[in-house]
RNA sequence: AGAGAGAUGGCAGAGUGGUCGAUUGCGACGGUCUUGAAAACCGUUGACUGUAACAGGUCCGGGGGUUCGAAUCCCUCUCUCUCUACCA
C-alpha cells in the first residue's frame, strides 16, 4: 500500500510511475484521493477539537461533582449535548472518508523502480543475462509429461496426474518412488543450500488468516486465486511469502536484529482460476507445488544491495543444478502488484523448446511494510520507519523437475531412454540415473 | 467438544466509573562513582496522528453500547490458559 503523505508530496513522480505500471485511470484516481485525503484531514482536525472540547468538559463535571456543585454540574452537562451530536456526525463522516480513501489506496499497485523497464506485457521484458548452452537432445527426444509415465516401478509413472485426478482432481499429481525422491532431493538441496548462505529455516503454517492475506497484498482482490476453508475463514496458502513475512506484521525491528533473512519450504496451492490453456501440461502448472522461498527484510539503504544477492544466489543455484538459464528484469506492465523491482529465473525446457519461470525474485520496498506495520527504529531517538521486503523463489519445483528430466535425457548403450540426475542431486536422493 | 478463568506498555504485574497513557518490579539506555567493570544511587524509557514547534486527538485483544466521563460497567467476536473428554 503506497504511503499518502508521499502520493501528496510527490504527486508527479508517483503519476509518471503508475503510467510506467498501465494504470488505467492513473490521474483521476490520485485527483480523488488526494481530494478526499484533504476532506478526511480537515474533518479529523474538526473531530479531535470537538474531543478536546468534549474531555474538557467532562473533568469539569468531576470536578464540580466532587466539589459537591450539584447543580452547577447539571447545567455543564447539558452543554455536553451539542458536543456529543457533533462528535457522532464527524465521526461518521471520518469513517466514510477514510472507507474512501482506503479503497481507493489499495487498488495503486506498487511504484516501479527506476530501472524498470517501460513496456507492457512479457514480450517487453528485459533479457539482463543469459547462462549456460541450451543441450542438444537425442532424437526421439521427449517433453516430461511423455518421460514421466515409464520411470516407475514395472513401467509405472514417477508423477501419475491420473492417480492425483482420482483422489482430488486436475493438477494435484501423485509423485511416486523416485519422482517423490527426486522432489524430496531438490527441496533438501535447497533447503541446506539456504541455511549455509545464511538463512534462517523456518517452517510456517500452510494456512493463513485473513489479516495475513492483506499483509502481503494477496487480499483484498486476489482472494479469487487462493483455496478457502470457509468454516474456519482460513485460506491455504498460495506461497511461503505470505506466513513468512507477515510472521513481521506489527513489528518494529530491533536496528541489531537486521537484515532478517528467512527460508522456509512449502507446498504451494493456487486455484489459477482462468488460467488453464496452452502450455500448462504436465508440470507446467498446477494447483499445488512445492517451493522453497527466501524472504528478507532490509533497512531501506540496503535493499537494492540485497535484492542482487538473492538474484546472485537463486543463479548460483539454477548453475549447481546445471541448468541452461536466463534472468529477465520485468517491465512495468508485466510486474506484480506490490513489486517495485522483479527479476524472473527461467530455465530452459529441452523438451518443449520454451523458457520456464522457477523463480521471481522482488523488492517490494515499504509496500507490504506499509500494510504489515513493519519497522524499525533509526538508533535510540530516531523516528520508526517502515522497512523493506524482499522475496524470491529459491526455488520452485515443478519446473525445475520437468527441466531436469527433459535437459538430461539421453539414450544408453542398450538404446533406451535415461535420464541422468545432477550430480549436487546424487547425494540427496541416491542414485544418478532414471532408467 | 464441555466447564471455568483470563487478554493491560519489551517482559512480569497493579489498577473495578473521574488529573490513568496508566502504580510497581525486571529489562534496556544515559549519568554519578571506578583504572575498568560490578554493586549502589540519580535519571530516561510505548505506538499512531497532528504542529514550524507547542497544543490537541486516538490506542489497555477486535467491534459495538451505557455515561458528562470507561482499562474499569453491558453486549458481541477472536484468542489464550486450566480441568474433563477425544486424538497424531
Amino acid at each position: 500500500m503506497l504511503q499518502i503523505p508521499f502520493i501528496r508530496e510527490n504527486k508527479e513522480a508517483t503519476l509518471a510511475a503508475l503510467r510506467k505500471k498501465h494504470v488505467a485511470n492513473a490521474e483521476a484516481t490520485v485527483e480523488q484521493l488526494l481530494n478526499l485525503d484533504s476532506q478526511r484531514r480537515d474533518t479529523q482536525k474538526e473531530l479531535d477539537d470537538t474531543l478536546a472540547r468534549s474531555n474538557a468538559m467532562a473533568k469539569e463535571i468531576g470536578g464540580l461533582m466532587k466539589a459537591g456543585k450539584k447543580e452547577e454540574a447539571e447545567a455543564a452537562k447539558a452543554e455536553t449535548a451539542n458536543l456529543k451530536v457533533r462528535t457522532k456526525e464527524l465521526g461518521d463522516a471520518l469513517t466514510s472518508l477514510e472507507e474512501q480513501v482506503y479503497t481507493l489506496l489499495v487498488t495503486l499497485p506498487n511504484l516501479p523502480h527506476s530501472s524498470v523497464p517501460e513496456g507492457r506485457t512479457a514480450d517487453d521484458n528485459e533479457v539482463v543475462l543469459e547462462h549456460g548452452d541450451k543441450p542438444q537432445l537425442p532424437e526421439g527426444a521427449k517433453p516430461h509429461w511423455e518421460l514421466i509415465g515409464q520411470f516407475g516401478p514395472n513401467g509405472s509413472a514417477i508423477i501419475d496426474f491420473e492417480l492425483g485426478n482420482k483422489i482430488t482432481g486436475a493438477g494435484f499429481p501423485v509423485y511416486r518412488g523416485k519422482g517423490a525422491r527426486i522432489q524430496r532431493a531438490l527441496i533438501n538441496f535447497f533447503l541446506q543450500q539456504a541455511s549455509e548462505a545464511g538463512y534462517l529455516e523456518i517452517q510456517p503454517p500452510i494456512v493463513i488468516n485473513e489479516a495475513s492475506g492483506f499483509g502481503t497484498g494477496q487480499l483484498p482482490d486476489k482472494e479469487g486465486q487462493m483455496y478457502f476453508a470457509t468454516e474456519d475463514k482460513l485460506y491455504l496458502i498460495p506461497t511461503a511469502e505470505v506466513p513468512i513475512t507477515n510472521l513481521y506484521r506489527d513489528v518494529i525491528v530491533a536496528e541489531t536484529d537486521l537484515p532478517i533473512k528467512n527460508a522456509g519450504y512449502t507446498p504451494c496451492f493456487r486455484r489459477e482460476a482462468g488460467s488453464w490453456g496452452a502450455h500448462v501440461r504436465g508440470l507446467n502448472r498446477l494447483h499445488q507445488f512445492d517451493k522453497v522461498e527466501i524472504v528478507r527484510v532490509e533497512k531501506p539503504e540496503n535493499s537494492y544491495a540485497a535484492l542482487e544477492e538473492m538474484s546472485q544466489y537463486v543463479q548460483g543455484l539454477l548453475q549447481a543444478l546445471e541448468l541452461p538459464y536466463r534472468v529477465l528484469r520485468l517491465c512495468g506492465g508485466d510486474m506484480g502488484f506490490a513489486s517495485a523491482l522483479t527479476y524472473d529465473m527461467e530455465v530452459w525446457s529441452a523438451g518443449q523448446g520454451r523458457w520456464l519461470e522457477v523463480s521471481s525474485v522482488s523488492n517490494f520496498e515499504t509496500f507490504q511494510a506499509n500494510r504489515l506495520k513493519l519497522r524499525y527504529k533509526e538508533d535510540r531517538a530516531g523516528k520508526t520507519q517502515l522497512l523493506h521486503t524482499l522475496n524470491g523463489s529459491a526455488l520452485a519445483l515443478p519446473r525445475i523437475l520437468a527441466a531436469i528430466l527433459e535437459n538430461n535425457q539421453f539414450i544408453t548403450d542398450e538404446g533406451k531412454l535415461a535420464i541422468r540426475i545432477p550430480n549436487v542431486l546424487v547425494p540427496y536422493c541416491g542414485f544418478e540415473i532414471l532408467e
